[in-house]
DNA sequence: CAGAATCCTACCCGATACTG
DNA sequence: CAGTATCGGGTAGGATTCTG
């Protein structure tokens, strides 16, 4: 199969790209990406509770679940400290940097452009309704 | 609120993250990513069968869904020919194509390392079940 | 041809209760 | 503190059937 962004082509298997698929519909969540942003603006370890108080409005089911999912990609660590009560830290690894970066192009350029997408809508939405 | 993607700082009201939040779900989502790419790739309109040809996988029913999305959003247009039978054809808009070429760098960055989070999810697993 | 309508299932996610 | 376990509502999305 292949793929095209530019005008250069990337091939990829049909594997590779339901892999890709995944990848983007994981990272691009609901919570995913606000958690690694959370932790890349504290610029280093975060404790489960203080993420839970900065990712707000997140579960505490849906904190550890993407916590486990970003650990299982090699996008955050999790350190836990032996001791009573326990401790444990959260903190990016260098490809969840990286990721983030690439990203940010993109999360600006909408947010950038939120109105002119509400306005886009409101057009759509008047020019149906006739 | 504030969102903070490198050292400076964006500010948002609640509601413009939401949005934000929002407009990242959608086109991030499963298809719409997918059916916009096939539509850059062709450089001009397509036709609803055509696309329902190369964007391997989707129902019918979710490619108009997503068509409709898009549409809505401003993102592609959707023209209808009075003949018999009907013939609809959809095309990019600017807007639509600036989206993807803001997260091309992202999703050529994923792609070229499917297989190292491939090997990060193995050791991962492995590490669990000891 | 390009859809609209309907039915059905999986699973996402939140709320709640319990534990080492 | 940092989880795990369980229940249930809502919704995304597939398969099928019908229509202008």
């Amino acid at each position: 199969m292949v793929t095209d962004v530019t005008k250069k082509r990337v091939s990829l298997t049909d594997a590779q790209e339901k892999h890709l698929r995944e990848m983007l519909a994981k990272v691009a969540g609901k919570w995913p990406l606000w958690t690694m942003h959370v932790l890349l603006e504290e610029g280093g370890p975060l404790r489960f509770a203080r993420l839970l108080e900065r990712v707000e409005g997140i579960s505490q089911k849906m904190m550890t679940q993407t916590l486990r999912h970003l650990e299982r990609d090699g996008l955050v660590t999790r350190t836990v400290y032996p001791e009573v009560p326990p401790r444990v830290e959260y903190e990016l690894t260098d490809d969840g940097k990286e990721i983030l970066v690439r990203f940010k192009p993109f999360w600006l350029w909408i947010a950038g452009r939120l109105d002119h997408f509400e306005k886009a809508r409101a057009r759509f939405d008047k020019q149906k309704k006739r």
